[in-house]
DNA sequence: TAGTGGTCTAGACCACTCC
DNA sequence: GAGTGGTCTAGACCACTAA
C-alpha cells in the first residue's frame, strides 16, 4: 500500500473537520462505527484517533465518545508567556476596547491581508489590564469589514474573548492562526498606552487568523510589557 | 490494576535513562526482548515506546532498533527563534569565545547556582555571528569550576557546541535545562558587542542547565538582536 | 443495560538493516 | 537470512456514561 491505512482514516476525519461536516464540539462516530464504515480494524481507527488527539484536533471522553476540539485561540501572548516576572503564577486579566472604527485599509495592511488597497476594514484596539488595573498589553486588530459588519458599533459588547463574538454574531469560524513572536521597543504611542518609557522593551506577537478554506480574516499585533511577560520551558 | 502496564514499561525505560544505565545514543533492548523480559505483550511495549518517542526521549530506526535521544541543547535561542526577519530561512552561524576566565562567584550568581558566595566559577562569553560576520547574539555562561577544570585555558578549543566539550573532556552529562524567555533593552556593554544602539530591543534567554541527580551545573544568559530573531508557530 | 473509550493480548505480514 | 521496527488484525476484559 502506498499509504498506511491509519493515515487514510486520519485524513478521512480531517476532511470532515476542514469541510465543516464536523464542527468543534461535535461527537464523531464511535471507533466501532468507523471501523465498520471504513472496513478497517478498530485498532487502526484507534491509531488514527490517537494521532489526532495528540495533535489536539480531537479529544476523547471515556464512556461518552470522541469530540472535535474547540480551538483555544485567545489570550494571545499568554499562549507563550505567563504573566509575572518568573514567578509563573497565573494571574487574572481583563480587556477593554477603547478604539474600534471602520477604516479604509492603508496599503501596508491591505497587502498583509491580501486584499486591494483601501478595502474597508474594522480596526479594533484592545488593552489588557492586570489585577492592579495596570495596562500590560495592547492588541491592534484589523478585520475584513464585510465579515464582521457592525462590530464597530459601541453597543456591540466585546467580551474578553473577541473570537466568541465573531463566531456567535457573525457565524465566522476561526480555524487556525499563524503567529510570529519577537521583541521591539515601545513607540511613543504604545508607551503612553502602557505607561512606560518610550523605548522600553516589549514582546511582540504578529498573528494572521484564518477561517474556512484558508481565508485570511484578521491581522493582529499584540505588544506586551517585557517586564511582565516571560516564557518558561524545560528541555530534556 | 492501579497503573496501566504500558506506564510501568515507560517508567522502566525512563529509570534506565535517568540513572545513566542508558545514555544518549544507546540502543535499547528490542521490543520483543522487552516484551519477554517484562512479561507483557509486544503491543504494550510498543505503546510505551510510542509515548517516549513522542516525548523525544527515544527515536526508532526501522531495521536497526530504538535509541536513546541525544539532547539537542545548543543553539540556545534557535530553539525558539529562526534567524531571519520572518523569512524563516535557516542560516549558518558560528560562534567565537572572546572571554573565558576563572572568577570568584559574585553573590547574585552564586545564589542562582545555589552555591556559597565566592565559589570558584568559570565565566565564558561567546558571540554568535551570522554569515555576514555580523554579531547577532551574546552568550554569557557561568559554570561550576570544579566540574570543568581547565576549560578556561585558551588552548582548550571550544567548538560551536559547547556541551560537546563538556561531555567529552569532562565527562559531565547534560541531562536537562530550564529556560525562560523574555525581552529587554541593550545595555551599553551589549550594544557594543552587538553593534547596535544602547536601548535597542533584545530577546533574552535565561537557562539553568542540570546534570545527573538534578545537579545545577551552569547558568547562562543569551541576548539576541530582536530584529534578527523571530519565532513562528501555527495554532489549530 | 447498552454503548463508549482504555487497556492488553497474540498473532500476521511487511520493509528495512546488517552480515 | 536473522533481527528490527511498521502496519494491521481480531479478539478480550475493564471503567465510565447515560438512559
Amino acid at each position: 500500500m502506498s499509504q498506511p491505512l491509519y493515515q487514510a482514516v486520519k485524513q478521512h476525519l480531517l476532511d470532515k473537520i476542514n469541510t465543516g461536516k464536523l464542527v468543534p464540539g461535535d461527537l464523531i462516530p464511535s471507533e466501532a462505527q468507523l471501523s465498520r464504515a471504513l472496513g478497517v480494524s478498530i485498532g487502526t481507527v484507534r491509531k488514527a484517533i490517537d494521532i489526532l488527539e495528540q495533535e489536539r484536533k480531537l479529544y476523547r471522553h471515556q464512556g461518552k465518545g470522541t469530540y472535535v476540539s474547540h480551538v483555544n485561540f485567545d489570550n494571545s501572548l499568554f499562549r507563550f508567556f505567563t504573566y509575572g516576572d518568573e514567578t509563573g503564577e497565573s494571574a487574572r486579566f481583563h480587556k477593554e476596547t477603547p478604539e474600534r472604527r471602520r477604516v479604509d485599509g492603508e496599503k501596508w495592511i491591505c497587502k498583509i491581508l491580501q486584499v486591494p488597497a483601501n478595502t474597508p476594514l474594522i480596526y479594533i484596539e484592545r488593552v489588557g489590564f492586570d489585577h492592579q488595573e495596570l495596562p500590560v498589553l495592547v492588541e491592534q486588530c484589523w478585520w475584513l469589514a464585510e465579515l464582521v459588519p457592525g462590530i464597530e458599533n459601541a453597543e456591540v459588547h466585546i467580551p474578553d474573548l473577541l473570537y466568541a463574538v465573531i463566531e456567535e454574531r457573525f457565524g465566522v469560524h476561526v480555524i487556525r492562526a499563524e503567529e510570529t513572536l519577537t521583541a521591539d521597543s515601545a513607540t511613543e504611542y504604545l508607551s503612553h498606552k502602557l505607561l512606560i518609557e518610550p523605548g522600553a522593551p516589549l514582546v511582540v506577537l504578529h498573528r494572521r487568523t484564518y477561517s474556512n478554506n484558508d481565508r485570511l480574516i484578521e491581522y493582529r499585533i499584540t505588544h506586551g510589557r517585557a517586564d511582565r511577560f516571560s516564557y518558561k520551558t524545560e528541555i530534556r
